[in-house]
RNA sequence: GCGCCCUUAGCUCAGUUGGAUAGAGCGUCUGGCUACGAACCAGAAGGUCGGGAGUUCGAAUCUCUCAGGGCGCACCA
């Protein structure tokens, strides 16, 4: 509702210019006057016009004050400070709509959408820098949905590379596992935990022999060939340690639709079709001389010409990206394109797909395969993708896109984001509680970045341990009525909302530097105060005897456009206000790629509904019509909170 | 060396298209539970927005420059 008044007064606006100054506007800024007194909308034109039109900003403000008539919605436009023009809107109107829950139709742009996030390699335990990428990718995706945008959500497995070749190294060399023993291993509960401690072994078994390198290029190479028995137990642990991956996602409410496999882009042989359209349309060109001689190279992104010449130019060796080796092999960069091609529905070849895993709620996540089966849903040949990646592929990311671009698919190139985000790292206090030792460097640093190499992280199952275990203790001393079960599920949706929270409160270019003692605050700005305030206002249709989903439904009812314009004072128009905003903010995350937006909105919800709720006793009002306009209040911001929160992931207990 | 990002209160961070007096949370200090549950609320203290110059009616926000920090820049992924 508030995004489309602002669209009405943007629009009647841009007409008034239009016919009173004949002056065209490139964008109409409407902005939040810093307090609701002033009004709903802040118009700052008038400066911007005083120099076209020769007037004082002050003067044409009265003008179109005076002159733009009635706007639908609007009690009246006013005059403000230098030349600020300040909107008002109809409070009764917008109150009217938005407890009918109204929500006029947006035009919704066609066309499915990619997300691929996660991407774990599956060769260790999950950590909280795999947390933030699948917490951000899952918020984007629940986003896109809210928006009405049909969504895939991918996680790209590179079951082929060399940190699943180091724990099969692990096995084989370090540990001279049998086959069978390794796979009563993966039976075990956490198999991911022991390849996480044997990642780290096999990485030092390296350091101490430069020669035990061999041993892991021979793994690579017979795990990438595939039909042998060292690409068998590749598989077997790469299918283990994923399965663990999606059971700890699901924990926390995330879900794949389609599990794409580096194994079969190369059995597939997608880069063979690519390779050849590459060549083709001048992309790639093979180098002659220098140290990248007999390598098919391709000009990395960002240098020279925004559009590559094709073929004859030349492109110095520094800003020459190898993208097919001397030997023949082709380096990740390519698979990706090629993949790349894939999702946009341009490379001509498709995966087979076979169901993987089936989540509690009865939904199936799909994963390539060689052969597959006959029936399955159609994944690829998508019109935009998001990859959430980290900040340190961006390079990367732009080559793949400047490859597209390079094939003359300018259009996929365009709907191609790279969702960048910073890493989390630990503080250094962090780090010391986990038992590292630290060299003074690293003690004066802010963050100490972790390394799955070194065994140096937060497990996410872990940390998820410590929050639930964390948020029982509370939940125990409060609820002792409650059931074990009860008190169990409680303290999870509690852990679950504090970490989401958490991971969505900073914005992406923010390195977050873990801290135990931030991340296990259920107190200020964090998702237990969000979820606080929804079983506060919970409380209130329990104990009144309310059913507090149907006063929502049928609050229009109960209060007369005349309450209305009678109680919304200022500092209660305030909170509906807020309330009115989720599509609003729904919007601008997505426009921006930011779900730190939402955050700050279920917050900023939530503290306004908190101070309300301790300003007036809604069941003590003694004035009947008063008390169901209250009631009427904490229902919308209630129901608001809660759509906000389940973007976000997070889910409300009834009691906490 | 080149490229990208960052520097705002004691600490951790917001500040979306340049706009009205720069905001939160935590921490510190003062108050508030005979409850629609205090995982809360009210109040106080705390800032030359890294330095400098420019553009603009107006700059934390845009440009340049200097300083400090991070991350990329493999025939790794």
């Amino acid at each position: 509702m508030y995004r489309h008044l602002e669209r009405r007064l943007a629009q009647a606006i841009r007409s008034f210019l239009q016919r009173t100054y004949e002056v065209e506007l490139p964008k109409i800024v409407i902005e939040q006057p810093p307090k609701v007194e002033l009004g709903e909308y802040a118009l700052p034109l008038a400066f911007e016009l005083a120099k076209r039109l020769r007037k004082a900003p002050r003067k044409i403000a009265e003008e179109i004050v005076a002159g733009i008539g009635p706007i639908e919605g609007f009690s009246k436009l006013e005059l403000a400070g230098a030349g600020y023009i300040n909107a008002r809107v109809d409070r009764a109107a917008l109150a009217t709509a938005l407890t009918r829950d109204a929500r006029p139709p947006v035009e919704v742009p066609t066309g499915k959408i990619l997300v691929e996030h996660s991407s774990i390699n599956p060769n260790k335990a999950a950590h909280v820098g795999h947390l933030r990428n699948a917490i951000l990718g899952d918020t984007f995706v629940r986003l896109l949905r809210f928006a009405g945008r049909e969504v895939d959500v991918q996680n790209y497995i590179d079951n082929t590379g060399v940190q699943v070749a180091d724990v099969v190294v692990g096995f084989l060399h370090l540990e001279k596992k049998s086959r069978a023993e390794i796979e009563a291993l993966t039976r075990q509960p956490r198999f991911d935990y022991y390849c996480w401690d044997l990642y780290a072994r096999a990485s030092q078994w390296y350091e101490q022999d430069k020669q035990n390198l061999q041993t892991r290029l021979q793994t690579l190479h017979a795990i990438e060939e595939g039909g042998n028995e060292t690409a068998a137990l590749a598989e077997l642990i790469a299918v283990a340690v994923l399965r663990r991956h999606l059971e700890t996602m699901d924990r926390l409410d995330i879900e794949y639709d389609f599990l794409p496999r580096e194994s079969e882009i190369l059995h597939l042989h997608f880069w063979d079709a690519a390779f050849t359209k590459l060549k083709e349309s001048g992309v790639l060109f093979f180098e002659e001389s220098g140290k990248n001689k007999g390598c098919w190279v391709m000009r990395r992104a960002g240098t020279g010409a925004e559009i590559p010449e094709p073929g004859q130019e030349q492109v110095a060796e520094e800003d020459q990206k190898v993208i097919v080796r001397s030997n023949g092999t082709v380096g990740y960069v390519g698979k990706d394109i090629a993949y790349h091609m894939w999702k946009f529905g341009l490379l001509g070849k498709d995966f087979a797909y076979r169901k993987f895993y089936r989540y509690p709620n009865g939904k199936d996540c799909w994963i390539s395969a060689s052969a597959g089966e006959p029936e399955h849903p159609h994944f690829g040949d998508v019109a935009e993708i998001y990859n959430v990646i980290d900040a340190r592929q961006s390079e990367a990311q732009s080559t793949v896109i400047e490859a597209l671009r390079g094939l003359g698919h300018g259009e996929a190139a365009d709907h191609y984001t790279h969702f960048s985000y910073e890493m989390v790292a630990l503080t250094p206090r962090c780090a010391a509680e986990l038992g590292y030792t630290l060299s003074e460097e690293d003690k004066s640093r802010s963050y100490i970045e972790v390394s799955g190499r070194k065994g140096f992280g937060v497990k996410a199952d872990d940390l998820l341990d410590t929050l639930i275990a964390s948020a029982r203790k509370e939940v125990d001393t409060r609820h002792p009525e409650l059931s074990d079960v009860e008190r169990g599920e409680i303290s999870t949706q509690i852990a679950i909302g504090a970490l989401r929270y958490f991971m969505l409160k900073y914005t992406k270019p923010s390195v977050i530097a873990f801290d135990f003692k931030d991340a296990l605050s259920f107190e200020g700005e964090t998702g237990p105060y969000a979820q606080y305030a929804v079983v506060r206002a919970t409380n209130i249709f329990r104990k009144g005897g309310y059913d507090a989903e149907k006063f929502a439904q049928d609050a229009a009812n109960h209060v007369s456009a005349q309450d209305f314009a009678k109680y919304l004072a200022d500092d209660i128009w305030e909170l509906w206000l807020a309330a009115a905003q989720t599509s609003y903010l729904v919007d601008q995350c997505i426009a921006t790629t930011e779900p730190a937006y939402l955050a700050k909105h279920v917050f900023q919800l939530a503290q306004l509904f908190n101070t309300f709720y301790h300003r007036y006793p809604i069941l003590a009002e003694a004035d009947e019509a008063r008390k169901k306009f209250l009631l009427a209040t904490a229902a919308v911001v209630r129901r608001e909170l809660l759509r906000s929160l389940e973007v976000m992931g997070i889910t409300v207990p009834p009691v906490m």
